[in-house]
Order: structure tokens, then sequence, then C-alpha cells
RNA sequence: CAACUGUGCCGGGCAACCGCGGGGGCGAGGACCGAAAGGUCGCUUCCGAGGAAAGUCCGAGCUCCACAGGGCAGGAUGCUGGGUAACGCCCAGCGGGGGCGACCCCAGGGAAAGUGCCACAGAAAAGGAAACGCCCAACGGAACCCGCCCGGGUUUCGCGGCAAAGCUGAAAAGGUGCGGUAAGCGCGCACCAGCGGCCGGGUGACCGGUCGGCUCGGCAAACCCCAUCCGGAGCAAGACCGAAUAGGAGGGAGAUAGGGUGGCCCGCCCUUCCCUCGGGUAGGUCGCUGGAGACGCCGCGGCAACCGGCGUCCUAGAUAGAUGGUUGCCACCCCGUGGAUCGCGAGGUUCCGGGGUACAGAACUCGGCUUAUAGGUACAGUUUUCAA
RNA sequence: GCCGACGUAGCUCAAUCGGUAGAGCAGCUGAAUCGUAAUCAGCAGGUUGUCCGUUCGACUCGGAUCGUCGGCU
């Protein structure tokens, strides 16, 4: 009990800010979301998600080789996790997701992918009452 | 206010807020995640992509595997001398080619070790030749003439002489000129090219001189020969920790349930359960950044590449892979039936608005090469020119 | 990241030792048919991915570059 306070405890200058986001790492976790998850798209994003009973959503993202060079992928791979920065705090619904980019969004700016990514998430019906 | 050549350098800057990766320090009690190995949090401070990080074309370090020694096969390199840990790289030179020039380019050993190829055309494409042709001095014919034989003359010819010219080709058996000849030929001579010997200079590639006999096609980025070098794989190398499941080895249990061996019993083996052990997968940790290191200065060191000495500094270490987002000001470039101003004019200066700022992202680490690259800049030099 | 293989007509593939780049399908024109398909005859279509080099002469030989496709956690 004392521990468990304690842990509740700590980290409360870091609640007022975003809460750090989880990300998913793993090949075998990868490759369960795609073969075992639902998915919804649009011309420049996939999104791949799989509910789950407890915890904080977790995000992956996914940026193949026919996007273009090393410095192109790079680039989308920033934006597209500004993008989860800006929007994780509105997902309430503990989940894990992964976003693959396609062809269509090479040239998009910041707010270009996060109002895909928030359509994409709204149509998943994952995002929060208050934000919806 | 020009056109170039060589060697280099920079690769937008400053500030604010939010966010990311790593090192150090503190919180810290071993709480949380995980079976374990191990990982996770907060605050603070410092650091955080390139000249090519790229292509993976060479050379090394490092790691594992193989290995007595030597040879063959295979591969790479290829003028000379240096530099270097090493190189196919760099520097200096030699030879050849290009440019008015500064300078640039060259896979630049051997064709007399051997094999092979040189299409079409052409007589002939390499120890070899004459169809068209040129010439009758000698040789051998034919016709005519000197009246006939002998002997001779003229013309013409070849089973005679020739390879110069013409023809073909990318390339034709040294080239040009003069002499010589029946016509010709290095047949003779002069110069040039090539070959060989000698002398001199140079470490050497080679250069200069001289003498000689007169002469030998090209291709080795065709096989090959010669000289030198090379064991193979690559950090996804490799080392350590290490579940679950399956399988392996050892020990034990059951008072023998089932199966096998056997005529039957004992025994032995398998199936069941427990413990231990080692191999090893997922996963994790290390390898992982301090090094042929960077920068500065000096040296009667060297033409230079480079070498030596001294001083200062620590300057990315991720692993679905860290540098981003939003702004403000400045720098540069482009656009404008835009405004002002100078000018006859092409146009220049300034203000305003809009847009843009290349090529491109470390993945074990170095030395090179190659390729991509907006714009800017330093030094040295060439040509034309009154002048740059 | 590392290690390999391949680029030829619109498509699928050939081209021996370096000597004029061919075949099938597709396309166009004509014949034949009332018309179409099939058939027959003819035609066009290529800087051999790109750029250098060796050679008298490169699809072929050498080098660079671009692109595509595999293999190794």
């Amino acid at each position: 009990m004392d521990a468990r306070f304690w842990h509740a405890g700590v980290p409360k200058a870091g609640m007022s800010s975003p809460p750090k986001f989880d990300r998913i790492r793993r090949r075998s976790e990868f490759a369960s979301i795609f073969a075992r998850g639902r998915s919804l798209a649009d011309y420049a994003l996939v999104l791949y998600w799989r509910e789950r009973t407890v915890g904080p959503p977790r995000v992956g993202f996914c940026v193949g080789k026919q996007l273009g060079k090393a410095v192109t992928r790079n680039r989308i791979k920033r934006l597209l996790r500004e993008s989860w920065r800006v929007l994780a705090a509105e997902v309430e619904i503990p989940a894990d997701l992964v976003f693959v980019a396609r062809r269509g969004g090479v040239c998009f700016s910041l707010a270009e992918w996060v109002a895909s990514m928030r359509g994409l998430l709204r149509r998943a019906k994952l995002l929060g009452e208050g934000n919806g």
C-alpha cells in the first residue's frame, strides 16, 4: 500500500503535461494487429486497431519504402508522431493503433496529417465524447 | 561591364515555447512491469547527423570459422620513384595525346614463348601473293626482214622478270626525295621513323650522342605469358543471460495400470508424475564508440603527398530506429499590367506583397574512390584587351 | 545494414568466336466474307536502360551510373 501510494504520487508533476504515450515496437505485435485488427483508410493513411480491456492507448507507425527515400520517410514519421502527440489526449478508449502511411500523403503538412488522423479516429469511434 | 583554368572553404544565422534520444549527478526506500534475464519514473546539467552520412566500388582494423609446409586452380593490380596500417588511393616525375594558353586526359608491362581473330571488299589480312597491270636486258617462243642455213635486226608474247603505280580496306610488308634500271626493288644515297650495340646523364621510367645491319602489321578491356598481392565470411560478425513448448541425458516415484521382448515369471525398455543437468528459440544485455581522433603552432624535415615534436579538446550512439512543430527578425534568390525615383532607352536603386533556400539522415569504426548538390566565397593563374 | 541476379519492338523472349539486331502475339493496310472472327499477302515499329572507354567496328569486352527483383534478423 505504501509503495502504491508512492507510485501514484510521484509523477504528479508529469500528470499536468500530456502523458507520455506508449509505442508499439515489437514485430510480433505489429503482425498480430495487422492480422486480427480492424482497419479503416483514407487516401493518405490506413488505421489498423484492436481494442484492449485496460491501459492507455498504444500506437505504432509504419512508413514503407514506396513513400520515398530515407529523408522523406523520416519526415513523415516525425509528422505522424507530432500528430499523435496532438491527438493522444482525446483518445479515451484503450486500444492498440497502427497508422500506415500511403502515397497520397507524401507532401502533407502537419495540419493535413492531423486532419486525416482525426477523421479516421472519429470513424473508428475511438475519440472521447467531448472531442468527437 | 569578358571568357576561362587549377587548388580549397561554407552548406543559412539568431531568439522564444512545446516535444524526442544519450551520458553524468541526485531523488531511492527496492515500489511498478516481467517467469527470469532485464527494464521502467522525476528533477537537473551537458551533448545530439553529413560533405557527401549515399552508392557499397576498393583498402584496413575488429570478430568468428578453417589452417604443418608447399604447389595448383581462381581473382585483383600493371610506366617509374616515393607516401601510407593498407589500397585499385595520394604526391612527384617519364612517355603519348588534346588545347593559342593557364592546364587537362591516358587499363601506359609483354605480340621475337605459343594459340587465336582481322567480317565485307581486295591479288594478298601475315614467313605470304599476282586476276587487271608494268617491262622485254637475259631465257624461251611466234610473225616479218637482211635471198636461203648460220648469225643478226624489228615487232609481239610467256611456263620469263617485277611489285613501283592503280584498285580494296580501319590497316598492305618502313616514309619522303634524288640517283639507278628493260621495268622495278633499301638496289645505292640523304633525312625521318623503327631495331640492335656502345658511350654519357638519371635511383628509375627515360633522355642525349654515336655506330651498325638495312626492316619485323594490328588486337592481350581475345586466350595467354611475366611480376606483385590475396584463406573464407561478415557487427544480421560474435560473446553472455535466458522463459513457454517440444525433444535429449541422469536420478527417483508408483507396491505395477497399459504396451513391447518372452511359452510363463523375474528382469529390461516405452507410456505417466517429480527433481536435476546441459544444448537452445522468442526476448534481453554487451559488442557500441577515445580513434591509423580532431584542432592549433613549430621544424633551415621533404618540390609534394606526408613525416616528426609540442599544446589544447572529448565532439551522436539510435535499434519500428532519436534533430521535429509553431512563431518573430535578419541574409540570399525568384515573381509582380504593384508604388516611388534615376535614365531618351535597355535597365538600375529602394519600398511593399507573395513564394522559395539545394543534394540529402549516422546504424561497428576508419582511409580513399565514385555519384548527387541551390547559392556563396578565398587564393593563384591564362587568353583577348588601353584597362579586368 | 550486408550479399547476389537481371535490363533488347507495346508484351514474352532469341542473337555461337565482336562483323547488317530477329521470332511469336499485339498494331496498320489489302485480299476473302452480306458483316465479324479465323486464314492469306504486305507494312511499320529499336540511339539494345543511360554515359564513357578499348577496337577499324560493340547487344556482346571493360568501367561508371540509373532502375527492377531476390536472399540473410
